[in-house]
DNA sequence: ACATTTAGATGACATTTGTCATTTAAAAGG
DNA sequence: CCTTTTAAATGACAAATGTCATCTAAATGT
């Protein structure tokens, strides 16, 4: 209902045409194939194909097309991933209609359009969570047990059974449940 | 954004005037009792105050405004709560905003609106899960040991254990995670 | 070459979790 | 009034989880 009202809205204004419109990650990359659009607006979280997802193809495939992000969620992860990406523009869904239409016309004349909650919480506490760490705790948010792990992973489940010792450590909290919420909350896994 | 967006919307519709826009459910209350709209629109997932409960106030005061609930959420536990607080429409975020705008007007006509999903009822599961064991399965989310949870709800540990083994059982899955994860997936917690 | 760090394993231990059978008292339903 | 259900407790037990100290071998740094 976003996507279609933000459309009619964006359609208003003079200077902006609204070529298509996508329900998900991997319809966007094709209209964008297709149509070459100046810019292309889109959400993280879809279906089939997550926003980041399709703005690190079009990297690698050099594409023109300018990709604003735009999302509920403020999270570290997702913000330095975009960045990676390379994105002309990562706004949050809480500005209006109208500053997003400034920021879009911002990001046409070649600037870039970065949410200021993100500048600042991009002085971000790091992820103090080590690879191996991030897969034993994302398997465990999972609901695996310490078995399968250790039979997906080639550990022994006493070396999971540390891992998840440690983490709960890092993360200062006090146990498997409230590792995997801060954990996902900070965008870590 | 998405009620800035709409307000923009529907406010370009000839018959319909937006007289206000609230940001969280006091608010609303408050410009409902001050301003007596024909129409309400609103979500449910609100600070402050959900969008039922103000539903379930204005009931008990006798208000004439015609609630329409406009949410993401096809929870059965939230439309059932709805429909006992008499709303007018209960519809989701995923139709467009002409269709939205039609059944607004169908509303002033003295029609009921309610999205097909719910009616149909095809996600009609429902929640297997008693009320005791909906409230030790949410602390339980929150990484509360059993320990918090006997002494928040005055039970004994053994019992929330009960209620554990009872969810998992009911749940049919094999330990607290992903007993956690399907009940979330589900809207039963 | 040698010291140091690192990933992983192990074992011992306490605690927590999950399972079950049984009990009690109150509530509900005849 | 007397069953039947229900919410909660208890105890016993196995399994999983969390904590630690220690050990090994490989990778690193200098």
């Amino acid at each position: 209902m976003l996507r279609g009202a933000l459309g009619s809205l964006l359609d208003f204004e003079e200077d902006i045409e609204v070529i298509a419109q996508a329900k998900n990650g991997e319809e966007a990359l094709h209209f964008i194939q297709m149509l070459h659009p100046d810019v292309c607006l889109m959400d993280i979280e879809m279906p089939i194909k997550s926003g980041l997802e399709v703005a690190e193809e079009l990297k690698t495939h050099l594409s023109t097309c300018k990709i604003i992000i735009l999302t509920t969620f403020a999270r570290p992860g997702y913000f330095e991933r975009a960045l990676k990406a390379e994105v002309h523009g990562y706004l949050l869904k809480d500005g209006s209609s109208d500053e997003l239409a400034q920021s879009i016309r911002n990001v046409m004349k070649g600037k870039r359009e970065f949410a200021p909650e993100l500048i600042f919480g991009s002085m971000k506490e790091d992820n103090p969570l080590t690879e191996r760490e991030r897969e034993v705790l994302r398997l465990v948010a999972d609901g695996k047990t310490a078995k399968e792990i250790s039979s997906a992973l080639f550990l022994s489940t006493g070396t999971i059974r540390n891992y998840m010792s440690e983490i709960i450590g890092k993360l200062n909290v006090k146990n498997r449940i409230e590792a995997i919420s801060k954990a996902e909350e900070k965008g870590w896994i």
